[in-house]
RNA sequence: GCCCAGAUAGCUCAGUUGGUAGAGCAGGGGACUGAAAAUCCCCGUGUCGGCGGUUCGAUUCCGUCUCUGGGCA
């Protein structure tokens, strides 16, 4: 059984000491369970790391633990933001980690559990991201981006900041953005900046478990899986949420002047289906398989991710 | 029964004026330092439906058979 293994492998952990566990894994692997289970018997509370959960009213799409669920163990990180508010790493790592302070300070084990493996990342490494941010830079790197000037943008990386140039491949133009943004502000490299971004350990002892599992039988329990958001309804609850944020933007206290840039709706299954239900682009049908091969192409990532998580024990599904 | 049109990668199809083939999708691998469920990169040998014939050589031309569409009776 899972549970025993991380029970047998987590022996040393006290409550009230830095310590916390970790529970990552591919999408639909059974996170969401397993992690209650093991907060139950450490006594322990749950901190999400799933940078879709985070979103209020966004319940059948994210898969998020139902309310019967939720109710036998506290769960935190999760429903904590609006739909039309865009988020980040860095705003998750500060947020979870005063719970993982706050959890361990009320003599219990924090119990992280989630699929966003650069969330889960940016804790056990603790990395330390550039806060800075300047709208003026970005908007005009990005008017450059629009107007398709995608080779230009990637001489101007390799000029400033070559090394940064050659990790980056020049078709990723949000990652050109980004690095030049960072080194127009700071004026320093990647490198550089890298270097100095990982030089604390973390104050808290984390034990990393990733659920491993068959490739075919993954791929089954996501297509089961999509299949029950439909029944529970995942088209008026996409449908809600969209015409929500549509207002927020609407209002001008969006994150974005725009629907098609938030990162909410970005999500798999919500983006699907706004397709089909505002622009009319694909059946329903349609709808579902796409979701489904999306979902797949999603824990491939994750998988992929994972791999090479520093520390990270590997548990069999059964 | 007759007449057309097809049969090529897991799927949809391209192609070879005869020198054993290539796209998209699916699938696999990878990257990732304030969007990460995002973004981006790499990976294509398959009796070219079966059997004969012509040819130095056939997936390509010819014959025949099988199957699948469509049409005529």
């Amino acid at each position: 059984m899972l549970i025993d293994e991380i029970l047998r492998q987590t022996e040393d952990f006290e409550c009230g000491k830095a310590n916390a566990i970790i529970i990552g894994g591919p999408t639909a692997s059974g996170k969401t369970s397993l992690a209650i289970e093991t907060a139950l018997r450490k006594n322990g509370e749950i901190v999400s790391c799933d940078s879709m959960q985070i979103y209020k009213r966004m319940d059948i799409g994210t898969a998020k633990a139902t309310a019967e669920e939720q109710s036998k163990v506290p769960h935190h990180m999760i429903d904590i933001i609006e739909p039309w508010i865009n988020y980040s790493v860095f705003d998750y790592k500060e947020a979870a980690e005063k719970c993982i302070a706050d959890i361990i300070s009320r003599g219990k084990i924090p119990v992280i559990c989630g699929g966003t493996g650069l969330y889960i990342n940016s804790l056990i490494e603790n990395r330390q991201y550039n806060p800075e941010e300047d709208p003026a830079v970005r908007a005009e790197l990005e008017t450059m981006a629009d107007n398709g000037e995608y080779d230009l943008l990637y001489d101007m990386l390799c000029n400033c900041d070559p090394e940064a140039a050659e990790i980056i491949h020049k078709h990723n133009v949000k990652r050109v953005i980004r690095a030049l943004e960072l080194y127009r502000i700071t004026g320093k490299t990647q490198c550089q900046r890298n270097e100095a971004s990982h030089c604390v350990p973390p104050s808290v002892e984390y034990r990393t478990f990733i659920i491993n599992m068959d490739r075919e039988r993954l791929y089954e329990r996501i297509e089961k899986r999509v299949d029950i958001m439909f029944a529970e309804g995942l088209y008026k609850e996409t449908e809600s949420v969209y015409n929500e944020c549509k207002e927020a933007v609407e209002k001008g206290i969006a994150s974005s002047g725009s629907v098609d840039e938030l990162t909410s709706l970005a999500a798999i299954g919500y983006r699907e289906m706004i397709r089909h239900i505002f622009f009319d682009e694909m059946s329903l049908e349609e709808v579902c398989e796409k979701i489904k091969i999306n979902t797949r192409h999603y824990a491939k990532r994750q998988m992929t991710w994972f791999r090479k998580t520093p520390g990270a024990v590997f548990i069999d599904a059964e």
